[in-house]
DNA sequence: CCGCACATGCAACCCGGTTGCAAACTGACA
DNA sequence: TGTCAGTTTGCAACCGGGTTGCATGTGCGG
């Protein structure tokens, strides 16, 4: 699901009718590259509805278009499924960093989540790997 | 920080002014075997406002006597640090579960977070390992 | 006993997320 | 092409976790 295709093979590729606010939706997820609360989305569509973000959001997430997970900051955060297949494995995801001073969340691409072995029964759906502490840019200027 | 001390000496240990709100709290985070969210103290502590369970998980979270963190589920957890040590370390923590059926929230006491490398820079203070999927229970029940 | 700093309760608030409902749109079919 | 059913969207209202301001209570040093 990397570059070559248009947003809208995306969004049929995974299932999904596209319609002018899933095009807008994953349009602007692809070309972030940083994770977005639903807030933010709000304010960069700003012709769009919060309600309507909302359900596409839950749309997408559905199809496994997009993935959510949750920082520390309160809000959760959406980010395009880069896999090249339309099911993205757990083994594929990135881990991310949550600056507590200048709020801002990372994907670190390069660091994969470290797979665990769970206790006998537990069935794994996602993982959520988030580290919280200082930015490079933050450390810096605190030191 | 474990048996032995009373929840008292644990608050002075951690440098907490105790006061009958906080050896409340703290009483109650040390008999739950798994975490619970701020809603979930209130339950427990009906005599307790709210605002003040808020204020008292923050000056045990401030002075690290118990540690929070989000699973899936929308509301920040809490749980009871059981270090030996009054400061605890990353390594030391364990992982969560989620489960997506039954909402509850286990602790992997046993699985610790792996610790991975991050690029030049960045400043760890914390790290939020979680799972999220079906517990042993509602993937049985599921089958 | 007084005064001060800190702790608590109450009520109000903020905001992210969620829902009900009616209008707008789309696509299938006559 | 016109019509109907199902889907999508916008609007407004709502919900609940979290947070704050303020007045009252409590404990300690002087």
């Amino acid at each position: 699901m990397t570059d070559g295709t248009t947003i809208e093979q995306q969004l049929q590729a995974h299932g999904i009718h596209p319609t002018a606010a899933r095009i807008l939706v994953l349009q602007k997820l692809s070309e972030l590259t940083h994770p977005v609360s639903m807030t933010e989305l709000e304010t960069e569509l700003e012709t769009m509805d919060k309600s309507t973000i909302f359900r596409t959001l839950n749309v997408l997430l559905e199809h496994h278009a997009i993935h959510s997970f949750e920082d520390g900051s309160g809000s959760t955060k959406y980010e395009i499924c880069r896999c090249e297949s339309t099911v993205c494995r757990v083994e594929n995801r990135h881990i991310h960093f949550y600056c507590e001073e200048c709020r801002r969340t990372f994907c670190i691409e390069d660091v994969k989540i470290p797979i665990v072995a769970l206790p006998e029964g537990y069935h794994i759906e996602t993982i959520n790997y988030t580290v919280k502490g200082l930015c490079p840019e933050c450390s810096r200027r605190q030191a």
